[in-house]
DNA sequence: GGCCTGACTTTAG
DNA sequence: GCTAAAGCCAGGC
C-alpha cells in the first residue's frame, strides 16, 4: 500500500524525470510499470495529470510520435509550441526523428 | 453494482 | 499493407 499510491502516481514520476528535448510514449512507460498493453492506463492518469502542472504532458506522445493528446490542453496549439520551444521540430502534429528523440526510462533512466 | 468510455498498443486476418 | 478486434485498468454514470 505505501509502496504503490497508485498506478497514476507512478506515471507522474516517470513522466517528470522526462528530460528537456526529449519525448516518450504512453506504451513505453506503461511498459516500464510492467503493463506493456496499458498504454491507455498512461493515458487515463494523464488526464488525471492536469492536477498537477509539474507533469511535462506536452512531452508524452503515441507510438507514432504523434500529439494525440494536444487536444486535451488549454490550448492544443501550445503543446507543439512547448516541444518546439525545447529544440524539437515538430510538424503536422508529428515529432520529427521521434525513433531519436524518444526517451525509454529502462534504458535512459537506468 | 454493471456498462461505457478513454491522451494507446499489439496481434490477427 | 491495411483494417478490425482485443487487451490493459480505472473512473464516470
Amino acid at each position: 500500500m505505501s509502496n504503490k499510491e497508485s498506478f497514476f502516481q507512478d506515471v507522474y514520476e516517470v513522466v517528470k524525470l522526462i528530460p528537456s528535448g526529449r519525448v516518450t510514449s504512453y506504451g513505453v512507460i506503461a511498459a516500464y510499470l510492467g503493463s506493456p498493453r496499458g498504454a491507455r492506463m498512461v493515458g487515463w492518469a494523464m488526464n488525471n495529470a492536469h492536477t498537477d502542472p509539474s507533469i511535462p504532458a506536452h512531452r508524452v506522445v503515441n507510438r507514432q510520435g504523434l500529439l494525440t493528446g494536444k487536444g486535451h490542453f488549454s490550448d492544443p496549439n501550445e503543446m507543439q509550441r512547448l516541444l518546439e520551444a525545447e529544440g524539437i521540430r515538430v510538424e503536422n502534429d508529428q515529432v520529427k526523428e521521434f525513433k531519436k528523440l524518444l526517451w525509454d526510462p529502462s534504458e535512459e533512466l537506468l
